[in-house]
RNA sequence: CGGGGUGUAGCUCAGUUUGGUAGAGCGCUUGGUUCGGGACCAAGAGGUCGCAGGUUCAAAUCCUGUCACCCCGACCA
């Protein structure tokens, strides 16, 4: 391609809006432009490393043995409505009516339309298993899109699905796919890791996420520092940790009037008490269970409530069903939300409680008064709550909280916990059979007997890919590419596009694209500051420099985008130290 | 949805406090001089000042409403 039939915007400044690295560099490269809030067009540039990227992860599902589809991003909503989702989505679902008044939906992930499709024709288990997989655009009406190509609302994914007669299949595949992504990561060039991750509202028994490790990353990783764990936030463990309630009292309970104070920090300031010795209590709507109306979650003030393990202990320790963070008046009349303390959650008949280890401790504790505007100072577990502790019935302690840094390694073998931030590019999960049941997708077995279709599902965020590696691949003067998804392996640069120069420059770039080396020529009529410049900010991995000092010597300028120094290079020799260059 | 911020030329921004009829740099066009790391000179083009009302002799500037975008939070892949 020449430069000057393409459409290559680039710009010196950097956007006001553009906060992250990835985002600024993909603009000023001129890869991409926000049409609105999380929307963006893909230029020239950036459509190229997307679509380089996109085929680096089709090659690989092809090769385990996926089939691709092209599945609508528009679809009914009756069909969300049967598996549940219109409520397990809520307002992140995409949906409009049409002329007719149906009610549509903007596919946000095609669990249901996939499973749908496997229904019509798949019956035996001699069909499966089968894996079919799509690249397509998806559609999330996020709260809140940011970061340039990191949370948008439209943005290519790789979807994939896999149906299965047996776990032992589901397993196989799985593996086969956590491998296939491991290679897709590495070929783009992009530093990854493997976390256990919460199944989020896809559901499922089992899954892994792929994380680009970068500080702009919203998610956070925690890792053991021997090297054996690593997990998301959201589901990380801890080891044990030890605890007791058996503890004297550090002084009289001091009542102190706290209001107009929003969050735990101010409270804590205004009380000259430290988060970490003060206790946060919560309290969650329990639904369903005879008996228990309410789960209050006991955790230090420095840390945050996990809710999927809360739900987890309120099922093992007192069988409740569900729970949900609730606020209402109802809650208000109960509770007196913002100031409850353990000791209010311990009396009543239809609470049961949960204290985190690091909050079932000795010492000195603040924490609220049960009574709107109040805190108490010199919280005693004993003197206040005494014997409800010991009743199983009421109060268990457990691990509800969000791991953090320094926390024992669940491994159990004294390591301890590091958290990082990360990108999330790929997940996967074995789904089970929670869409094949709620949409009766059946297969018959060797005995005629009908069983539900066991599922995996597999997402990579294409987009992702292309700013994990800008974050992770860059330096002062921009963008660093891999050569795999770089837009264009080489940009040939002639120092004036006339003359000697200009015929060797055409040459060269048509030796190189004769090659199957894709090639970018930089003919436009710029000085090569601005050509230099524009070359490094956009990151071509090699550039050839032709110029008349050179060319006097029968020799042009080879210069690695990663390299410091450039190397001459006989006229006739270029393609030969390009290959070798790109690793060809 | 709560809190904060910003909307002025293709881009980055000044001008708004104190109302007087639109600016700079970059980019773009034309001519000339330049030509190995973002050249220089000269002459140009380009703006319903987000939108709608209102106040006023007069509004980018003050008031009201509204929309869009960005950041923090909630939420989420």
């Amino acid at each position: 391609m020449r430069w000057t039939q393409t459409l290559i915007p680039t710009q010196k400044e950097t956007p006001a809006d553009a906060q992250i690295i990835s985002h600024q560099l993909m603009l000023r490269a001129g890869l991409i432009r926000q049409l609105t809030a999380g929307a963006y067009d893909f230029l020239p540039l950036g459509c190229r490393s997307l679509q380089k990227a996109a085929q680096i992860v089709r090659e690989e599902m092809d090769a385990i043995g996926g089939a691709e589809v092209l599945l609508p991003a528009l679809q009914p909503y009756e069909l969300w409505q049967k598996t549940g989702r219109v409520v397990g989505y809520g307002d992140i679902l995409m949906k409009f009516k049409d002329r007719h008044g149906r009610i549509n939906v903007l596919g946000p992930t095609h669990e249901e339309v996939v499973t749908e499709l496997v229904m019509a024709y798949v019956s035996s288990y001699k069909q499966l298993p089968l894996s079919l997989y799509q690249i397509q655009t998806k559609f999330r009406d996020e709260y809140r899109p940011r970061f340039g190509l990191l949370r948008v609302r439209e943005f290519l994914m790789k979807d994939a699905y896999s149906f299965h007669a047996t776990i032992q299949s589901l397993n196989d595949v799985y593996d086969q796919f956590y491998g296939a992504y491991q290679e897709i990561f590495t070929r783009c060039g992009i530093p990854f890791v493997i976390v256990e991750a919460e199944s989020g509202p896809i559901g499922g028994s089992a899954s892994h996420e792929f994380m680009a490790a970068c500080a702009a990353g919203e998610d956070t990783i925690v890792t053991s520092d021997k090297g054996n764990y690593a997990a998301n936030v959201e589901k990380a463990e801890t080891g044990e940790r030890p605890w007791t309630f058996d503890a004297a009292p550090t002084g009289e309970l001091e009542r102190i009037h706290t209001p107009n104070l929003p969050g735990i920090e101010e409270v804590g300031k205004f009380m000259k008490v430290k988060p970490k010795n003060m206790l946060k209590t919560l309290v969650f709507k329990a639904a369903g269970e005879a008996g228990i109306e309410w789960v209050i979650a006991v955790v230090r003030g420095d840390h945050d409530v996990n809710e999927g393990k809360l739900k987890k202990a309120a099922q093992v320790k007192f069988g409740v069903g569900s729970i949900e963070l609730t606020d209402s008046p109802e809650v208000r009349q109960r509770w007196a939300i913002g100031f409850v303390s353990p000791s209010g959650a311990a009396k009543g008949e239809d609470a049961v409680m949960i204290v985190d280890p690091d909050a079932a401790q000795g010492g000195f504790w603040a924490s609220g008064a049960n009574e709107v505007d109040y805190h108490v100072k010199h919280f005693n577990w004993q003197r206040e709550i005494g014997a409800a502790l010991k009743d199983e019935t009421k109060v268990a302690v457990a691990d509800v909280r969000n791991a953090v840094a320094g926390d024992p390694s669940p491994r159990g073998d004294g390591g301890k916990l590091t958290a990082a931030k990360g990108i999330e590019i790929g997940h996967v999960f074995k789904l089970g059979t929670k869409y094949s049941d709620a949409l009766g997708a059946q297969f018959l077995d060797d005995k005629g007997e009908k069983h539900p279709i066991i599922m995996g599902c597999y997402g990579i965020g294409i987009g992702r890919i292309l700013i994990s590696a800008v974050e992770s691949l860059h330096d002062d003067k921009g963008i660093v590419w891999p050569v795999a998804i770089a837009p264009y392996s080489v940009v040939v640069t002639p120092i004036k596009y006339d003359g000697e120069v200009k015929a060797a420059a055409d040459r060269i770039y048509a030796d190189l694209n004769a090659a199957g080396i894709d090639t970018l020529l930089d003919d436009r009529d710029q000085r090569p500051g601005v050509k230099f410049n524009d070359a490094d900010l956009i990151g071509f991995p090699v550039r050839i420099t032709v110029g008349d000092r050179g060319l006097k010597e029968g020799k042009v300028e080879m210069k690695r985008r990663t390299a410091t120094e450039a190397t001459m290079v006989p006229f006739e020799g270029v393609l030969g130290a390009v290959k070798d260059a790109l690793g060809r």
